[in-house]
RNA sequence: GCUCGGAUGGUGGAAUUGGUAGACACGUUGGACUUAAAAUCCAAUGACCAUUGCGGUCGUGCGGGUUCAAGUCCCGCUCCGAGUACCA
């Protein structure tokens, strides 16, 4: 019988899927104490409509090993499987196509399982996940309200609910609180707290909740038409598609991760993950200890003291309410016609009007920007859309706008009479347009002076220092220009030159400004700083050099001690005091933190090194109110928003431009259906074209848009949840039946039995994104008491990534040559597709021809120089070859290199295909695909397969032979050859060496043969230790053995020292530490007995060649050695 | 630049605390079987010298060092890969 892997593999992967074999067990579905848990978990896939190629399945077939591994010895294994299948890919399709993503999602999904199915993967399917399903996102929602409706404590390192922060506000204030909060939020006492309106009350709370809408900063995307955090952008493009990347404001759900920070980092230790990925980690983190030092503003203008920028009008449903206002400017009533009329083009005494303008969640019917007033004609058909008059004005003159309202009738019939009030009232009030470089730019105009919660202005720059010690060495601030201050700060003689520095450094993409890091750029805002200490006045310079988003954007600078700092101040001659004792710094700055420097020229400071200093300027700061320690953290807040259709909705909607939050009980707001996936004209995402997108908050539910009238009906939010979102939590999801999932995450029980996962295989790509996000999140729903642990994954394993081979031939013209063929001329190197060349490095080249048209042309000549013809060689050769040279790169569809596991299991077998992934190299390595490596596998299998059922001795006699086990005793010979396995397999598969497995598996299979060796007490063992690797056939060979139960559950072979116990050890003997024969000693022989043996053989006695030795090396059970 | 990995035959890679470098495979070459091919089996295979046999020299990126003994430990470099990047 020979084997059959097709067979054999269909009939096992049927069997397991219909006994439902790897099913894990909840714990009270034991009777008694439950086994102990082993969680093993491949990180989440994306189904790509691409497929599998052979890399893919590396980890999967690995962390397979170890669960089936571990299923033998005795835990209750969990290894789940489902799919990540909310995503960018789908959507984009979608766009294209106009196919739902859903769809496009689903074929996917199918087309990844059949893959899967095929590699005899032991996943328990019953407990599969999608992130799109709604029943899923359900809780993705769910966690995000949890979030919203939590803070974090700074003084408990903890996140705790909101309610307790109101608490404490109601008794005093927020000024002694010690919570995580945004930069800029201000102070109130408790008295201020109650006399705050419920919306103001919101607007600050808004400041501490772990999930929080604000105008970031962001990354825009205009070719995918969305946000990307930074983790997904590479080099300045978005890591799908390769497209820029622009720094845009936009207003958008965060994260408070930076809140974690500290945790994140300190959790690093007790991880069992890879230096390298924990070190990528702390990077990411980057925490630096240093001091914030105040430096108080000189040169404020006259006049400018109080302001700041930086307001847009338009609330956060602006997409919404675009529309609206759109189509409101294009169908006015008739009374608004006629004032428009009057107003537009600056015929009112030369104010600019604006009409259907966004102010917050309202839609103003007039406003004129610069002055700040706004007027209203009520009556008429949009009067429906209106709130209460009352609110409005309120909400309104809470945001600095003067409103005066009109009658319909009185706009028709005494227009005149309007215009001369309107116009009276502009002259009265005061002009706010400050901005005298731009005339009619719309940003300008549509800045306001005063926003909530603003007023205080900043009169001093605050700098992140890791080297406070060096404060007498600061001889200029820089800014960067994008800094709030450089607009307030600039003297009016400077402001052209710093106005189109700032408009430069704007423009430069990321990715210009990471090239160019060599040319020094910058220009003095004609503003000076107090030093804190010395009170010399300090310039204030603004240098692209300084980042907006680090610190505080903001650096003091320290030319003798910083590179970049003297590089700048060498540029444009700005003084470099020396701090240090000792040290020439007028080629460079010297940035060691060696102690042994003392610091000099610096008063108090003087003589001391960097350890002492520190500290005591900090201290000297501090005293006088100019400085504090400070911890600073790269990690930023987590923009959540993005312009998308295929994502989760937000539980959220809004009421007076407030996020709300739908009641859990109405969860999960599903997704609506548009027609398009296209950002709507107006530019808001795709949900904004959704007619029924609306929520009722006396039904609960979702409604259509044309009842919103911001009293019962209100719109819900547009934007979805990115990628990570499902990603973050879905462990935990695995962890209950599908059955159970309706009323929580899973049940306490299940979350108290699994814990997290023990084992977690994945690509290092996810580094920085989702092995953050997810542990971010799990210590969140820690200390909220959801989850009982606070880490997701204890032990990760970064696979490495499998390179194709790819194939060349050369071309020149429309001719191609073998390689071996020299050829004069310069030729092209072309790709062709590594499916049609063989083993050999052959091209088929009529296969060639029928997968590449272009190819049906082309010329072709062979190794022996003739030229290829199809049709006197039908079998595709001329007595010649065509062979192309071959090179490694990365595995890619545009490099032809892919090769498909679906191809290798059709012609090696599923087993082959998992012995050979894991023989290739060490996991965690980068190693090259050659698909002729296959063979030796598959001929190992055969080898297995042969020592269980050997062919009769005559194979005309009876033909085809069975199984032939015999129940004599393994010989002592076998019993040691089996138990050396045990014990090196065992060894490698617990430290994750699954190629030195293989190979100690090849060893044993050849010992064995060699032994004739078909003993029960071996083979059964054997087939067991080697289930996990290639479980087909090992199901087979153990049900060929006369077993009716699966192997799977089988009790892993115990190793015995008793069976390796030698007497004899082969010794190598070295003369001067080179090996030159080996003796076969008794293991009981002493040193000296040794020595005497050894020195007596004659080939010892040769090699000294009558010297005597210096010295004789006995290491016994070891090595001889002889010196001399 | 910084941080972390890595470098061993023609190829993928072994070598557990310093103790026989190159396990196990692929590939290649030769042979057996066969009309032939495939499959299978046997043998050789780090380089160089010698070859009738015994054998010898060199050899784990490069240069030093420690040791009876170094792929492994120490010092100094080169190159490759990954992460990160004006982080104050």
């Amino acid at each position: 019988m020979a084997y059959d892997y097709k067979a054999i593999e269909q009939k096992w992967q049927k069997h397991w899927a219909k006994e439902q074999t790897f099913k894990a067990r909840q714990p009270q579905e034991f009777t008694g104490e439950p086994k102990p848990p082993f969680y093993v978990l491949d990180m989440f896939p994306y189904p790509s409509g691409a497929g599998l190629h052979v890399g893919h399945p590396l980890g999967y077939i690995a962390s397979d090993i170890y669960a089936r591994y571990k299923r033998h010895s005795g835990f209750n294994v969990l290894h789940p499987q489902g799919y990540d299948s909310f995503g960018l890919p789908a959507e984009q399709y979608a766009i294209q196509t106009g196919q739902h993503p859903a769809k496009t999602t689903e074929t996917n999904i199918k087309r990844y399982r059949e893959q899967l199915d095929k590699i005899g993967f032991s996943f328990d399917w019953s407990r599969e996940v999608r992130t799109s399903d709604p029943k899923y996102y359900k809780w993705t929602q769910w966690i995000f309200i949890q979030l919203f409706e939590s803070w974090y404590d700074e003084a408990a390192q903890k996140s705790k609910p909101i309610s307790d922060l109101v608490q404490v506000f109601e008794t005093e204030g927020n000024s002694k609180v010690q919570a995580v909060c945004d930069e800029d939020t201000p102070q109130f006492s408790a008295e201020d707290w109650k006399a705050f309106s419920e919306d103001e009350k919101e607007q600050h709370l808004l400041n501490y909740r772990l999930t929080y809408l604000a105008e970031t900063e962001v990354n825009w995307c205009p070719a995918l038409g969305t946000v990307l955090a930074n983790d997904e952008i590479v080099n300045g493009v978005s890591e799908r598609g390769g497209y820029p990347v622009v720094r845009k404001k936009m207003k958008q759900w965060s994260m408070r991760i930076s809140a974690f920070a500290e945790r994140l980092l300190s959790g690093l230790d007790g991880l069992d993950w890879s230096e390298s990925l924990k070190e990528t980690q702390k990077n990411w983190i980057g925490k630096s200890v240093g001091a914030l030092v105040k430096f108080p503003i000189l040169s404020f203008p006259k006049g400018e003291e109080n302001t700041k920028s930086g307001y847009m009008t338009g609330g956060n449903n602006s997409y919404l309410l675009l529309e609206k206002a759109k189509e409101n400017r294009n169908h006015p009533t008739e009374a608004e016609k006629a004032l428009w009329t009057q107003l537009r083009g600056k015929k009112l005494s030369g104010y600019k009007f604006r009409q259907q303008h966004l102010i917050g969640d309202y839609i103003a019917d007039f406003v004129c920007l610069s002055k700040s007033l706004v007027i209203e004609v009520d009556g008429g058909y949009h009067n429906e859309t209106k709130e209460d008059d009352e609110e409005r004005t309120e909400f309104l003159n809470s945001k600095g706008f003067e409103v005066i309202r009109f009658k319909n009738e009185e706009v028709i019939g005494q227009i005149d009479e309007v215009l001369e009030q309107i116009k009276s009232k502009l002259d009265d009030l005061p002009s706010y347009k400050k901005n005298q470089n731009s005339k009619t730019s719309e940003a300008s105009i549509e800045k306001k002076p005063l926003s909530l919660g603003e007023g205080q202005g900043e009169r001093t720059i605050s700098a992140f220092t890791t080297r406070p010690d060096t404060i007498f060495g600061v001889s200029f601030i820089t800014l960067a220009p994008e800094h709030d201050l450089v607009s307030q700060i600039t003297t009016p003689e400077q402001k052209e030159a710093v106005d189109t520095y700032v408009k430069a450094a704007a423009k430069r993409s990321e990715r210009d400004r990471m090239a160019d890091v060599k040319s020094i750029t910058g220009v003095f805002t004609g503003a000076y700083a107090e030093h804190p200490l010395t009170q010399k006045p300090i310039p204030i310079w603004i240098g692209d050099y300084v980042l907006a988003s680090y610190g505080t954007g903001a650096v003091m600078a320290v030319p003798c001690g910083d590179q970049r700092d003297h590089d700048f101040a060498n540029h444009f001659n700005i003084p470099i005091p020396n701090v240090f004792e000792g040290i020439d710094i007028s080629e460079e700055a010297y940035a060691d933190k060696t102690n042994a420097t003392k610091i000099a020229n610096s008063d108090f400071l003087d003589g001391l090194g960097v350890l002492e200093a520190i500290p005591k300027a900090i201290e000297a700061l501090a005293k006088i109110g100019a400085g504090e320690k400070k911890i600073n953290y790269r990690l930023r807040d987590a923009v959540f928003s993005r312009q998308r259709y295929w994502g989760e909705p937000f539980p959220v909607y809004y009421v007076n431009g407030l996020p709300k939050m739908i009641d859990e009980k109405y969860l999960p707001l599903e997704l609506p259906e548009v027609d398009e996936y296209l950002p709507t004209e107006d530019g808001a995402p795709p949900l904004g074209r959704a007619t029924e997108w609306a929520w009722d908050t006396k039904a609960n539910q979702v409604v259509s848009n044309n009842k919103i009238d911001h009293n019962m009906v209100f719109p819900l939010e547009l934007n979805t949840m990115p990628g990570w979102a499902g990603s973050s939590w879905y462990l935990f999801r695995y962890m209950e039946e599908q059955d159970n999932r309706d009323q929580h995450i899973a049940s306490e029980e299940a979350l108290n039995y699994w814990k997290n996962v023990d084992l977690y295989i994945g690509g290092s790509e996810h580094a920085t994104g989702h092995l953050l996000y997810s542990r971010f999140w799990t210590k969140f729903l820690n200390d909220r008491g959801v989850l009982p642990v606070d880490e997701p994954f204890k032990k990760l394993i970064n696979q490495g990534m499998i390179l194709g081979e790819s194939a060349f031939v050369k071309r020149i013209g429309n001719t191609y040559y073998s390689e071996g063929v020299d050829v004069n001329e310069d030729f092209q190197k072309i790709h062709v597709d590594v499916s049609v060349v063989n083993t050999s490095n052959q091209l088929d080249i009529e296969g060639l021809k029928k997968i590449k048209p272009e190819f049906s042309e082309a010329k072709f000549i062979l190794s022996n120089r003739e030229l290829y013809d199809a049709n006197s060689s039908p079998l595709g050769r001329s007595g010649g070859d065509f062979t192309v040279s071959r090179e490694v790169e990365k595995m890619s569809k545009s490099k032809f290199n892919v090769v498909n596991p679906d191809d290798v299991c059709e012609e090696y077998g599923a087993d082959s295909l998992r012995l050979y992934e894991m023989f290739l190299g060490p996991i965690e390595q980068a190693k090259p695909w050659n698909t002729a490596g296959l063979s030796g596998v598959h001929n190992f299998l055969k080898k297995l397969w042969k020592l269980y059922s050997q062919a009769s001795p005559d194979p005309s006699q009876g033909g085809e032979s069975d199984f032939q086990i015999s129940d004599e005793p393994g010989s002592k010979e076998s019993l040691k050859t089996l138990h050396k396995t045990i014990k090196k397999v065992t060894q490698d598969i617990e430290d994750f060496s699954f190629n030195t497995s293989v190979s100690t598996f090849m060893i044993c299979v050849n010992e064995l043969s060699q032994q004739k060796c078909n003993s029960r007490e071996i083979l059964e063992p054997l087939a067991v230790l080697i289930s996990p690797y290639a479980p087909h056939i090992a199901e087979e060979l153990w049900e060929g053995l006369g077993h009716s139960e699966g192997i799977s559950e089988v009790d892993y072979p115990v190793f015995e020292e008793k069976h390796l116990k030698e007497d004899s050890k082969t010794y190598p003997i070295s003369f001067n530490g080179k090996m030159r024969f080996t003796m076969d000693l008794s293991l009981d022989l002493s040193k000296d007995d040794i020595e005497e043996i050894v020195m007596a053989d004659e080939r010892t006695q040769k090699q000294l060649d009558g010297r005597t030795p210096k010295k004789v090396i006995i290491v016994p059970g070891k090595i001889v050695n002889i010196v001399g």
